[in-house]
DNA sequence: AGCACGCCGACT
DNA sequence: GTCGGCGTGCTC
C-alpha cells in the first residue's frame, strides 16, 4: 500500500443529507477494485460520521491528491444501486454545471435537479401519533414537570393539543430533538408513523385521438427547419460516438473506460444512451456540439401551439422525448386538452399545485419511459428523459423563467445546456421575445422565425395613447380618461365585453397621513404597509399584520388614510358609474380559493359579465374572442423604477394587453393611460412596433452595459446587523477592485449600495455589483468571493450569520 | 440526519 | 459526588 502512494485515488463526495452542516464535500478514498470506475456524478455508498453509518453520496470530483491526513479519509463502500444511471449522472452533471455558473452550494444544485433527493423521503413522510391514555398522560406531565424535563414536556403539551403532527415540525419548531422522540417512543407515551403512499399520477388524460392539424405555409416551414436541424443534432450525436478525445489524459479515459463498461449492467437506457452522448465530455463540460435555438416570434393568435404540437409530434415519432415550458400560472385548460389530444397519456402535466410526491410520481413515470412530453413550469426541465429531443419555452421572455431561489437559474440557459448534453433542439417562442433572445437571433447564433398573421382572423387592435397630464389639466380628476369612458359605455351599449387591466406594480394602496406626509411601514421591513379589505395593514414581504389606524401615530391627525387604487377601487368605480354593468374582478384576493381562477376566465368567456378587471394575471395568454376593447389605466407604474428592464417589461406588457383586444371577428380597440406619453416603451408598444423598441432598448443597453449586451453579476449580502452586512459587502468590493488592478479586464464595480428594499424581516441588504463583457470572468470573480467568504467566516464569527448569494443577469432588482 | 461531547440541575 | 437529559458541534 504504501509503496502505491501516487496510485491512490480520491473522491469529493456530498452526502444525500439536507443539512446545512453537511453542506460540503467530504473526502473519500477510492478502493482499488474501483479505481477507474467511479466517475463524478455517480452515486456511492458511504461510510458517515460516528459508528460510521451507511450513508448515499455523490460523486463531484476525482482527484490523486488529498489535502487531509491520510488517517482521517475513510474508504468508499461501492456503487449505490443504479448509482451510474445514465439520468441521475447527467442529472449531477447539470448540478455542477448550475453550482459554478450560478453560485450555490452543491447541495442545493443538486436539489434542484434531482427530484427524489429533494423529496428525500417520499415514502416515508413521517408523524408523530399521541398513544398514551388520559391517566398516563397525566401522569407523565406531572413527572416532566417534576423533574424538569422541558424538551419532553414541550412535545407532550404539544401533542394533547394535536395528537397527530409531522415529524418535522416537531423536530424543526418545536425544537425537540430526535432522540427524545425516540425515548418517548420507547416509553410507550406516542408512536411515530411512517406512511409509505404511492399516488395514482394524472388519471383521466385524453383518448389520444389525434386531431389532424392543418397548418400554414409559414407555420409548416417553422415545423419542417426545427425538425431539420433536429435531425442534424441526433445525427452529430451519434456520429460524436465514443471516439471523441478525451482532452485530460489517460486518468479521464480510464474513467472514461469503466464509465462505459457498465453498459454490461442489464440496463437498456444506458445501453441506448452510451452511444449518442458518450461524445459529451462530462468530466470538462467541454463538448464541440453547440445545440440549435430557434426563435419564433409570433403575434398573440398567430398560431404558435400549432407549431409547438407538430414539432413534438415529429420529435416523439424519432423515438425521443419533448420537454415544453410554459410560464408558472399561464396553463390554460384550452392548450393542455390540445396536447392530450395529440399525446394523450403520453403526456403529463406537472404544475405548481402538485405535492412534491406527485411530482416525484410523475418524474417516475418519465423515468420508466411510460410518457414522452413533460409540460410544465421551469423545474420541468429536470424530468428524468433519457433521450431529449426538444426543449420548447413558451413566452421565454416570462420572468418566472428564472429561480429566484438559490441556484438562481435561468431556464433558457439551463435548456441549452440540456440540449447540449443531450444533443437535441431549443426552441423559444414569444410575441415580445426577451431582449437577451432577440439580442442572440440578431448575432446569429439562434434561428429566428417569424409568423406575422393572426390566424383566428382579426386585424390588430387600434391603439390610443391617453396623457393623463393633459386630463387632469382639463378637469378630469377620475382615474378614466373622457375617451376610455366613451368606448366603455360603447360598448355596453353594443353588448361587448371590455377589459380593464390594472398594473400590480405601485397600485398597492400604501397609507399615509394627509397633514404631516408620515407613511404607514413595517416594523422588519423598509416597506410601506399596504391595506387590504376590511382596513388591516399587511406586509407583503414578511406578513406582518396590523390593525387599521385611526389617527397618526406621528402627528396625530385623523386625516390618515390609504391611496386606494387597487382593482377592488376600479370595481367599485366602474359599478357606481355603470350599475347596470356586469363586472368580474380579478387578482389576488378574489382568486385565494383553489379553482376560482379558471372560474373567473371561464365565466369572462362565457359572456356572463361585461368587464373583467385584474391585474397581470388578465393579459396572459386567455383567448376572449368578444372583447373589443382594452383599457391599461396607469400603464408607466413600472417605468419610475431603479430596474434596468422596466422598459422591457412595460413594452411586453403593454403589448401582451394589447393583444387581447378584438381577437375575434370585430375590430378591436386598447386605450393606454399614462402620464409618460412620450416614453419609448409607450409609443412603440401603441405602435406595435417590437423592432423599433428592441433598437432604442438595446442601444440604452449598450450605452451602460447592461445585459444583454454585457453580462452583470449581482453580490447580495444580508446580515441582522447592518454593519456587518455592510462590512462584507465593502470586503468584497475591495476584492473586486483588487482583481480588477491585477488583470484589468475592463470590468466595472459599482457598490456596496443598500438594496431596493433595505430591509427584510430584520434583515439589512446590500449588493456589489461587477459587470463584464465575458460571462465567464464574472464566474471568476465569483468564485474568488466565496473564497474569501469561507476564509472571513472562520477568521471572523460574526460573519457566520451573514448570508452571500449571487444573481448574475438579475431579472428582478435587489 | 445521527451521534458524542460538555454542561447543568436532581438524586442515591 | 454521579446520573441523566439537554443543547451544541462535528462528521471526510
Amino acid at each position: 500500500m504504501a509503496e502505491k502512494e501516487a496510485a491512490k485515488v480520491y473522491a469529493e463526495v456530498i452526502i444525500d443529507i439536507s443539512h446545512r452542516s453537511v453542506d460540503h464535500p467530504f473526502t473519500y478514498r477510492i478502493p482499488e477494485g474501483l479505481c477507474g470506475i467511479i466517475h463524478p456524478g455517480m452515486r456511492v455508498e458511504v461510510p458517515f460520521g460516528k459508528g460510521s453509518t451507511v450513508r448515499k453520496g455523490y460523486v463531484l470530483a476525482v482527484s490523486r491528491t488529498c489535502v487531509l491526513p491520510d488517517s482521517r479519509v475513510k474508504e468508499i463502500i461501492g456503487l449505490a444501486e443504479e448509482g451510474g444511471d445514465r439520468e441521475e449522472t447527467d442529472a449531477v452533471h447539470l448540478a455542477l454545471w448550475m453550482k459554478e455558473r450560478y453560485g450555490s452550494t452543491a447541495i442545493l444544485a443538486l436539489r434542484t435537479v434531482l427530484p427524489a433527493m429533494k423529496s428525500a423521503r417520499p415514502l416515508e413522510q413521517k408523524t408523530v401519533i399521541l398513544t398514551a391514555g388520559e391517566e398516563q398522560i397525566r401522569d407523565s406531565l406531572s413527572l416532566f414537570e417534576r423533574t424538569h424535563q422541558v424538551a419532553r414536556l414541550r412535545l407532550l403539551r404539544s401533542l394533547v393539543e394535536t395528537p397527530e403532527q409531522p415529524y418535522s415540525l416537531i423536530t424543526e419548531k418545536l425544537h425537540v430533538t430526535s432522540a427524545t422522540v425516540r425515548a418517548m417512543e420507547q416509553a410507550g407515551l406516542l408512536h411515530v408513523h411512517a406512511t409509505a403512499s404511492l399516488r395514482n399520477p394524472v388519471a383521466g388524460a385524453g383518448d389520444g385521438r389525434a386531431d389532424s392539424l392543418v397548418l400554414s405555409p409559414e407555420q409548416q416551414a417553422i415545423v419542417d427547419h426545427v425538425l431539420q436541424d433536429a435531425d442534424e443534432s441526433f445525427r452529430t450525436g451519434v456520429e460524436a460516438g465514443d471516439g471523441v478525445p478525451e482532452p485530460d489524459g489517460e486518468s479521464t479515459t480510464s474513467v472514461q473506460h469503466g464509465w462505459a463498461d457498465r453498459k454490461t449492467i442489464p440496463d437498456r437506457r444506458s445501453e441506448e444512451r452510451s452511444a449518442g452522448t458518450a461524445g459529451d465530455n462530462p468530466e470538462t463540460g467541454q463538448s464541440p456540439f453547440v445545440p440549435r435555438v430557434s426563435l419564433i416570434h409570433g403575434i398573440t393568435g398567430s398560431g404558435k401551439t400549432e407549431v409547438y404540437i407538430k414539432i413534438i409530434e415529429g420529435i416523439v415519432a424519432r423515438g425521443r422525448q419533448a420537454v415544453m415550458l410554459i410560464p408558472e400560472i399561464s396553463l390554460t385548460y384550452q392548450t393542455l386538452i390540445r396536447f392530450y389530444r395529440h399525446f394523450g397519456n403520453r403526456v403529463s402535466v406537472v404544475n405548481s399545485t402538485l405535492s412534491a410526491g406527485e411530482r416525484a410520481d410523475q418524474f417516475e413515470r418519465a423515468r420508466r419511459g411510460e410518457i414522452d412530453v413533460i409540460i410544465g413550469p421551469r423545474s420541468a426541465l429536470f424530468t428524468p428523459f433519457r433521450h431529449i429531443g426538444v426543449i420548447v419555452i413558451d413566452e421565454e421572455h416570462e420572468p418566472s423563467y428564472k429561480n429566484e431561489a438559490m441556484p438562481k437559474y435561468h431556464a433558457r440557459e439551463v435548456a441549452i445546456e440540456i440540449a447540449r448534453m443531450h444533443h437535441a433542439v431549443v426552441v423559444l417562442g414569444s410575441a415580445t421575445p426577451s431582449l437577451e433572445s432577440y439580442y442572440h437571433a440578431e448575432r446569429g447564433d439562434y434561428r429566428r422565425y417569424i409568423l406575422s398573421r393572426r390566424l383566428t382572423g382579426g386585424a390588430l387592435p387600434s391603439v390610443h395613447i391617453c396623457d393623463m397630464r393633459a386630463e387632469m389639466k382639463a378637469g378630469n380628476r377620475s382615474i378614466f380618461s373622457e375617451q376610455l369612458q366613451s368606448l366603455l359605455e360603447q360598448r355596453l351599449n353594443a353588448g361587448e365585453q371590455s377589459m380593464l387591466f390594472l398594473n400590480r406594480r405601485g397600485v398597492m394602496g400604501f397609507v399615509s397621513c394627509r397633514a404631516c406626509g408620515h407613511v404607514m411601514k413595517c416594523p422588519h421591513c423598509d416597506v410601506a404597509l399596504t391595506q387590504h379589505a376590511g382596513g388591516k395593514l399587511v406586509c407583503h414581504y414578511c406578513g406582518y399584520t396590523q390593525p387599521e389606524v385611526r389617527v397618526c401615530p406621528v402627528c396625530g391627525s385623523p386625516y390618515i388614510a390609504g391611496f386606494r387604487a387597487g382593482t377592488e377601487q376600479v370595481e367599485q368605480l366602474v359599478k357606481k358609474m355603470y350599475p347596470t354593468a356586469r363586472v368580474l374582478r380579478m387578482d389576488a384576493d378574489t382568486t385565494a380559493r383553489k379553482g376560482s381562477y379558471e372560474k373567473i376566465l371561464s365565466d369572462f368567456a362565457n359572456e356572463e359579465a361585461d368587464i373583467l378587471i385584474g391585474t397581470q394575471m388578465i393579459v396572459k395568454g386567455h383567448d376572449f374572442p368578444k372583447v373589443t376593447l382594452v383599457g391599461i389605466l396607469l400603464a408607466d407604474l413600472s417605468l419610475g423604477s431603479s430596474d434596468y428592464r422596466a422598459a422591457e417589461r412595460t413594452f411586453q406588457l403593454l403589448t401582451q394587453a394589447a393583444g387581447r383586444a378584438g381577437r375575434g371577428e370585430r375590430p378591436g380597440e386598447v386605450v393606454i393611460q399614462t402620464y409618460e406619453p412620450d416614453h419609448y416603451a409607450i409609443r412603440y408598444a401603441a405602435a406595435q412596433d417590437y423592432r423599433g423598441f428592441y433598437e432604442e432598448e438595446i442601444q440604452y443597453r449598450r450605452l451602460m452595459c447592461y445585459p444583454p449586451v454585457w453580462h452583470m453579476m449581482a453580490v447580495q449580502v444580508q446580515d441582522r446587523d447592518e454593519d456587518t452586512a455592510l462590512l462584507l459587502a465593502g470586503e468584497f468590493r475591495r476584492l473586486c477592485d483588487g482583481m480588477e488592478k491585477n488583470v484589468s479586464d475592463g470590468s466595472i464595480i459599482i457598490g456596496p449600495a443598500a438594496a431596493q428594499i433595505s430591509r427584510i424581516r430584520d434583515y439589512y441588504r446590500y449588493a456589489v455589483y461587477v459587470k463584464n463583457e465575458k460571462y465567464d470572468k464574472l464566474v471568476r470573480y465569483k468564485d474568488r468571493m466565496e473564497e474569501r467568504w469561507e476564509e472571513l467566516i472562520r477568521s471572523e464569527p460574526r460573519f457566520r450569520g451573514t448570508q452571500v448569494q449571487f444573481d448574475f443577469d438579475p431579472v428582478n432588482p435587489y
